[in-house]
DNA sequence: GATGTTATTGACCGATTAGTCAATAATTAT
DNA sequence: ATAATTATTGACTAATCGGTCAATAACATC
């Protein structure tokens, strides 16, 4: 009953997000991501929104693709000490590879539009405290109640994303 | 022999790190900074350079009064572990006054400009590795010569810009 | 094949951007 | 007082910014 979308949503998003990751938000003109696309300007304006709900659909984009995939890890079997362990590791085999070569989108959205966007600071917000929240399962489902498992991991997600 | 200048030049270094800090680089305009000073373009221009001159300016002025005194807790008198406390009491007192409002100006500029404008990047890593060297020898200087004192000092370093 | 609906297209808009420049003003040296 | 030098001023520019829109194209339904 209408014309179907010539482009694959997916890859558009991935486009997206690659594009704020290397550029950030202010530095990223509409040009860069029409180029990166594929899409025109009023294709992007008609399918997504305007320049901030890219972004928005970006940082979902990197939180279900980069962010998940770390809490899986801290989600499933084995020990505490081992899960938080192999996280640290793959992160750093990933830096090695220079897959962080334009560090974290989330921290960078930290630190550029979560100060002057509340969107992207409620949004920023969100995805840490699911982060700790997993790391502090992580630590009390392990065998040692004694520690205070918030304390610990707030001290791990500042390591985590201070790296 | 020539005219002078009226404004204060420490008083303008200030207000240009002051925006800087708040905004960013991008999201700054030189309008912002013609407000924020009280100088009209052509005397900023005339007087300092164009706006990526501005820049590197307020990070030299924020290193001057911000990191410098950061360093000249680690130099003084006093055990290692005394003196790096020390630090970390202050820069949390400071963080609870409000003073990080809008973070590190360092670290901003690292996530938002190093990645994209070399001079920044050098800027940034050089005042990293006085910081680290700073840390190093603190940790040197004290009785425990067992630990290795370049990897412990990286990971203070971590520990302090990623809060 | 006609109709309704949505996607694509590229020209277009006003606002803002960083940066320039000739004219003027304020100073010192002669 | 005059000349030389530098600072200040505000109008100016060309380019780019995010965003809009009417025209056209491609599909499904009847």
């Amino acid at each position: 009953m209408a014309r179907p979308r010539e482009f694959d949503e997916v890859r558009v998003r991935e486009a997206l997000m690659k594009v704020f990751w290397e550029k950030g938000y202010e530095a990223t003109s509409m040009l860069d991501l029409v180029d990166a696309t594929g899409l025109l300007k009023g294709s992007l304006y008609g399918a997504f929104g305007d320049k901030q709900a890219l972004y928005m659909i970006a940082l979902a984009h990197y939180d279900q693709t980069r962010i998940q995939a770390g809490i899986d890890m801290l989600t499933g079997e084995g020990s505490a000490r081992g899960k938080i362990t192999r996280l640290f590791d793959t992160v750093i085999d990933a830096a090695k590879a220079g897959v962080f070569a334009g560090g974290c989108l989330r921290c960078n959205a930290s630190v550029e539009m979560a100060p002057v966007d509340t969107a992207v600071e409620n949004s920023v917000k969100g995805i840490i405290r699911r982060f700790q929240s997993a790391v502090r399962t992580a630590i009390e489902t392990a065998v040692k109640p004694a520690v205070d498992a918030t304390a610990l991991s707030g001290f791990i997600i500042c390591a985590y994303f201070g790296a």
